[in-house]
DNA sequence: CAGAATGATGAGAAAAACTCATCTATCGAG
DNA sequence: CTCGATAGATGAGTTTTTCTCATCATTCTG
């Protein structure tokens, strides 16, 4: 047995509160200012507290009626969104894809031309955003996770392991330090990730370097300022070599060592469980797995 | 510009998919079965779908009707639970605790008589659960989590450190395989806690064991069961001291070697970012910290 | 200070939701 | 197999809710 609000007032209340205004409430919801005043008044009533502040001309929302604004914007983006992949046409030709910020710039949107050339009909919309998102609340169809692949919930499809190669400036090599043997990075700056500082010393283990001191160290907020820094010539850096594939091919980074480091991280392209595909999402998924597929050595076309 | 579905509807649709029967929500909602089946028609009409099955003389639910209901459900929740927090009496005297499990039988539960004798006037409400619970959903006030402090959008209180010391039953010493120096251990059954292997190997570390290969080892699938294989003799585990403490007094467990091993856990007091506390809250977050401060020792009252 | 804009309020109109009567289909008892 | 009981569908009419309109108060603007 729930307990619920007038749902119909709580409508109303977030159209007022998101315009801060009752007159604008009413233009969106097709009705006039009085039924937004009285259907605020009635919700009022029913919580037994005041949302707005009304003692100037404009409303201003209480700190309840912020709090209140905040849960209850979420709930109908929820309802909104369900509703919205409940009536989404199958033949939806529109696809909205969320992906880690590295993973677009170096990766995919050097072989979008190709998708186009592919599938012509189908129209990608691109979002940038770190870390997870919530299916439940975006309107993102898929997305590109970095990470373990151990997410609850969500579909989950392998696409690449992460394999970090150490890459840094070719000026490097000529200066009077040579980098011929690992124990040589000693005599160098090694570029850091802020929250992956294990990388370098997983790596120094594998390169059966014991210790070392490095001559001094770098630390980057992510992988892709830490590259831009190896490419300054600023240091020594842990890179993917996929991402980092036209950097090394156009001479702009060197691998001083060819030793991989396998990370246990990848990435992985991920959807809402039991979600029906559009034949937009099937077309990006299939594609995208296929690149990933025939394409191991990390190829990418001239940019045009 | 929302694009809401008809919320009135949604919230008999709620109802109904919930008592998978019309009539029934009929009665919750204080209306007839006419009622709900026009409401359920005028949602379906809306979303171009059929959300029920009607082929029986008794309703099932379609597979869009089932997933629909789902965010709906979730999406309700949290607007109950918003309308609640805005309601809540200041005054209320009733606190909803969620702890973790181990915290509660071991910590918890012998305290609380302690509590009630303070503060008898505030009724707790206890509910074991692991992980973390979403504030906007759950009508929990606060929980105990266990980990490393780092969580987003919550209020956070440290309450204390977790440290661990090897336990073991006092049988095994009597035994012909002597636990007098660390490196002992080599001779004895490790116990493990399946997701916190590196544990033991941190603590032999930081016990100047280079390395052991322990003469067997048993994967348990949690600190409590762990600790519970430890006092039957199946060989020498990692255990909290302060939540062992009684077994540790009473003898049934014993401690071979009193090296500490700092987890980088720790336990904590939550709750929700800006929510008002009720007195009970205050009072409980009150009890909680100032037994933590005054009895580092692990102290436990004898048990009723 | 006048005029415009915003919101409050009460009464009546419009719209939505509900009930009732009636109908159909299914299930279960005899 | 038949008949009664039960669950839901449907359409018409009634009730309730919601909305508009007219009017008023307040405040911001020029």
């Amino acid at each position: 047995m729930r307990h619920l609000p007038p749902l119909n007032a709580l409508r109303v209340f977030e159209s007022a509160a998101r315009h801060r205004s009752f007159a604008e409430a009413g233009k969106e919801l097709f009705v006039t200012s009085s039924a937004v005043s009285h259907q605020v008044k009635t919700l009022e009533e029913y919580l037994g507290l005041s949302l707005f502040d009304r003692s100037r001309r404009t409303v201003t929302l209480t700190p309840a009626g912020e709090q209140y604004l905040t849960s209850v914007r979420h709930a109908f983006d929820e309802i909104e969104m369900a509703t919205q992949r409940l009536t989404a046409n199958q033949e939806s030709n529109v696809v909205k894809i969320s992906v880690a910020p590295n993973f677009l710039t170096r990766w995919l949107m050097p072989r979008m031309a190709r998708f186009q050339a592919l599938y012509p009909d189908i129209e990608l919309e691109i979002n940038a955003s770190m870390g997870l998102l919530d299916f439940d609340r975006t309107s993102s169809d898929m997305a590109v996770y970095f990470g373990s692949g151990e997410w609850d919930d969500i579909e989950v499809h392998f696409l690449r392991k992460v394999m970090l190669v150490p890459v840094c400036s070719p000026r490097l090599l000529d200066a009077e330090l040579p980098l011929e043997k690992p124990e040589d990075l000693a005599k160098h700056t090694l570029i850091y990730v802020s929250k992956r500082k294990w990388e370098w010393e997983n790596w120094l283990q594998q390169a059966g370097v014991d210790f070392i001191s490095a001559r001094g160290s770098l630390q980057m907020s992510s992988g892709q300022l830490a590259t831009a820094a190896a490419q300054e010539g600023l240091g020594v850096a842990l890179a993917d070599s996929t991402l980092t594939s036209r950097e090394i091919k156009s001479g702009k980074l060197v691998v001083p060592f060819d030793i991989q480091l396998d990370t246990h991280r990848a990435f992985y392209l991920v959807y809402r469980k039991q979600r029906p595909l559009t034949i937009g999402m099937k077309a990006f998924k299939e594609w995208l797995m296929s690149e990933m597929r025939g394409n191991e050595s990390g190829e990418i076309p001239e940019a045009s």
